[in-house]
DNA sequence: GTGAAATTGATTCACCATCTCAATACGCTA
DNA sequence: TAGCGTATTGAGATGGTGAATCAATTTCAC
């Protein structure tokens, strides 16, 4: 008996419901993004490009947008790129970025998070996702 | 006696420090800049059309990064285009974004803000700024 | 299996931001 | 304030990301 991940069940059940069919790309991309914490479509294109070397950009960005409509997916600008955030990894990183060097530690903290979740219900907000970073100088750069 | 703003005596600073030039189009771009929260490089240009209609989009891009790096304003990715925050609007740093229709409410948290130095101090690192955006819908688009 | 409808992928397109480079403006020095 | 070295400008070219196009292909309900 084979057992499918939970979102691969999620996306069944958002191509049912939305008369789109289960394709063999389809299929690919979500192995592959299912393994990922977060992705950009290049990044995904590169690792497809092993297993499956016809699969078009044009399809993974589209596949992409899929997986954010069915909920599996949540795609954040970072830079200049956009990012598929696998909702699933539910541990959300901060970052910590030292202006100098460059230097980027990650970090996670519950009471900000709290809070987060506080402004937002104030403002009538239901939070999907956040992004905080923090610029300044690391200990090596102070000096 | 003529009394510069505190961010006009920053960008001359700044420019002072890293042997550049105090331009027509920068102090143009510059006095825009400070009447607005934020703006688009776009914007930006249009408003600026009918003064000094000569002033190229290069030159605008070039300008907001400019003042990035003097501390006068901070850049965020917002859907495809790139907004420059104005800094000097303290306690408006942070931005509670709705997904669905683009609504933005600006919003200030103390206890967040010493939390961030708290994470910071941990890590050894001194905090500079910082961007903090929260996503999700707002209470109109939630139904 | 058959056929209607969705999907694919090579390519083109649209958009934002940066780069190029000759012409120009700034500002230091005398 | 004139002269000069250097930074800046602006028009256009360039690059890079993501979306649109469309003929050929695949899926799936029957």
């Amino acid at each position: 008996m084979h057992k499918d991940h939970k979102e691969t069940l999620l996306l069944r059940d958002h191509l049912a419901k939305h008369q789109l069919k289960l394709t063999r790309q389809r299929e690919h991309i979500l192995s592959v993004f299912l393994k990922m914490e977060h992705i950009t479509a290049e990044q995904m294109y590169r690792m497809l490009a092993k297993k499956d070397p016809h699969i078009g950009l044009a399809t993974i960005y589209r596949t992409l947008n899929l997986f954010c409509e069915a909920g599996l997916a949540q795609a954040r600008h970072f830079g200049t790129q956009t990012q598929y955030d696998n909702i699933s990894h539910k541990g959300h990183h901060d970052h910590l970025i030292c202006t100098d060097c460059g230097k980027i530690v990650e970090f996670e903290n519950c009471d900000i998070e709290r809070l987060q979740e506080e402004v937002a219900r104030h403002n009538g907000f239901t939070i999907k996702t956040h992004k905080l970073e923090l610029y300044g100088l690391c200990a090596a750069c102070r000096h």
